[in-house]
Order: structure tokens, then sequence, then C-alpha cells
DNA sequence: CCACCGATATACT
DNA sequence: GTATATCGGTGGT
């Protein structure tokens, strides 16, 4: 039952990581293997893929472009000002630092909507509207890795500036992100996404990291709906921790389309929080009242809840 | 729909 | 050694 998993691991190795971009870390493990990999599979199923997703997806050449220059050209000088009222000609509505400098809570609910953006090496770009967040406080929250004010190789990027990727291996397999937010040690952990485009291949980097049956295919429900199944789906490991979220070429934040109507929040418990005491029973997660691309939903909290349909929320919401 | 379980890197006792 | 911000398969209700 193993052996499939460990097998496609050893052909990926033997591969070897496409390696091109200059300043990639390389150490790159699963997301590596997962870009050498797709760029393979994707040779083999191109026609189909073409056939598919009119929009975004895949209208480059399969061979990785030569290098990716992740340091310092187009956001940090671009547009910052203009987050919220991006011109119409500019495509780019791009999220710049000063958007992720809100405390946790105000930071996690403000991404509901919100679009993130994964340009893969080969400029595929794979998008979702994010639907479900996390907020951890800090050092006084008992359910975050900063607990008691603790910093380790590992969650660094909980102490670095807003906007910072903090993105950590869980479970000996799987990996989570988070984005730091304004606070010493608090970030906001990405739930769930609705996949917007690029599903084939955010199926295809799902399918490729699944172990046992390699044979059925995912629903798209089932593509993002997940800390870890999007980082799958989006191809985001261990080398994305601590880039700029505010800066890096192939990750960033789009604001929602302009008209986009705020969406009804539930705020829930946070989800696998155990030994957390009190800290696991606050409600810190922050979910689209409705959306089917939610991860866990909890219906007791949304009784609870009072937020009905966004118009009439806005006399009692108070943020 | 639900409970159980295994896989397993990292932090901490 | 134990716990963990998870996932997917299996088998039950």
């Amino acid at each position: 039952m193993r052996a499939p998993f460990l097998l496609r691991r050893k052909q990926a190795d033997s591969v070897g990581v496409p390696g091109p971009q200059c300043g990639e870390p390389s150490f790159l493990t699963r997301a590596g293997m997962q870009e050498a990999q797709l760029s393979r599979r994707i040779g083999q199923k191109k026609r189909l893929l073409e056939a598919e997703e009119p929009g975004s997806d895949l209208h480059g050449a399969p061979t990785p472009s030569p290098t990716e220059p992740r340091l310092g050209q187009p956001a940090s000088l671009g547009p910052q000002r203009s987050v919220y009222f991006s011109s119409p000609k500019s495509r780019s509505a791009r999220l710049g630092s000063e958007f992720f400098d809100q405390p946790a809570v105000a930071l996690a609910r403000a991404f509901l909507g919100q679009v993130l953006v994964r340009r893969l090496d080969d400029g595929t770009e794979l998008r979702g509207r994010i639907v479900e967040t996390e907020a951890y406080v800090g050092p006084e929250d008992e359910a975050a890795h900063s607990r008691g004010g603790r910093q380790t190789p590992r969650n660094r990027g909980m102490f670095m500036k807003p906007g910072t990727l903090y993105v950590y291996v869980i479970y000996g397999m799987y990996f989570c992100m988070n984005v730091s937010s304004r606070g010493d040690g608090a970030c906001v952990l990405l739930r769930a996404l609705e996949p917007l485009g690029g599903l084939e291949t955010m199926r295809q980097l799902r399918n490729a990291l699944r172990k046992g049956t390699v044979g059925r295919a995912l629903k798209d429900r089932e593509l993002c709906s997940g800390p870890s199944k999007l980082c799958q789906a989006l191809a985001i490991d261990k080398s994305f921790d601590q880039r700029d979220l505010a800066a890096d070429t192939a990750v960033w934040m789009e604001h929602s389309a302009p008209g986009t109507r705020e969406p009804a929040v539930v705020a829930a418990a946070r989800v696998g929080i155990g030994q957390a005491g009190e800290w696991a029973q606050k409600p810190l997660r922050f979910y689209v009242r409705g959306s089917p691309w939610v991860s866990v939903v909890d219906r007791t909290a949304e009784q609870n809840t009072q937020s009905g349909p966004a118009v009439s929320i806005c006399a009692h919401e108070a943020f």
C-alpha cells in the first residue's frame, strides 16, 4: 500500500528538482518534486488540459522558464498605494504590505474573499478565493506555535514583518500556510479556497501526492478544502517559508473584484486544537457562510452568530 | 453521516 | 517518548 507512494518519491528524486530558478532554496522537498512530476505529467496530458479551462490555465510552454527572479521586482516598486482602488486598467490588484499590517483577527476576516494566486515555473497561474481562515493571535494564544514567546527556526516567520509566510510541516507529511500579521508571533492560517483557475493543474498536483489508489478523480470540492490540501493544490511547500507575500513573484494575493459584496462571516472554534484550554474554544476561525468550499462547517456556531445575509448585518456587526 | 487508524517531521518532556 | 493548526481509506450506522 505504501509502495506506490515511495516509488513515486524515488522517481521524482531521480528526476531531480528542475532547479533552474536562481535563488530558490535547494532543499525543496515536495513541491519541487511536485513541479518536476507535474511537468512530466503535463507533457503527457497537455491536450487534455488544454481542452478545458479556456482562461488562464497553461497558455505557456510546458518547459519551465529559465529563471525565476524572486526578489525585489514588481511589487515593491509598484502601485502600492492604491490597493483598494486599483485602476481598472492595471490588471494587478495585488495586495501590498500595508494590507497585511493588521492584527490577526482583523486580517483573518479581511482575507475572506481575497484571491490567492500561485504562479508555477511554467507560467501556469493557479487561483483561489479565500473562504476560511484562522487567527493565531500571539504569545498569549495557547494554541499558537508562538505560545509563551517560543521562537524556533520553524516558526520564525510568525515573528517577521506582516505579509511574511510561515509554512511548516505538520504530521510529518503535510504543509500548512500562514501569513504573518501585525503583532509579534501573530499570524493567520489559510484553511480553504474556492478554486477559480487552474483546477486541472490543482487536481494533478493533489493526485500526485495522494497515497493509495491513484485512480479516482478528485471532486472540485476536494481540491482546496483544508489547509494542507490547498498547499498541495498550489504546490506550496517549505521553500515558501519566510517569503514576502507582498513581493514574491511565485505567490501573491489579489483584492477581490470591485463590487464584490462583503461575505457573511461565521466565527467558530479553530480546528484541531485539543490541548489549548480556553483558547481552544475561542471563535478565532472565520469562514464564508454558506460556502461549499469550507473545510469544516460548524452549525452550532452558525446559529450563535447573528450575521445573516450581508444586508441585515450592517447595523449590528461589530468587527 | 461517523469513528478509527496510519503515515511521520518537528518541538518539547 | 509524546503531541501535533492533517488527510484519506476503511468500515460502520
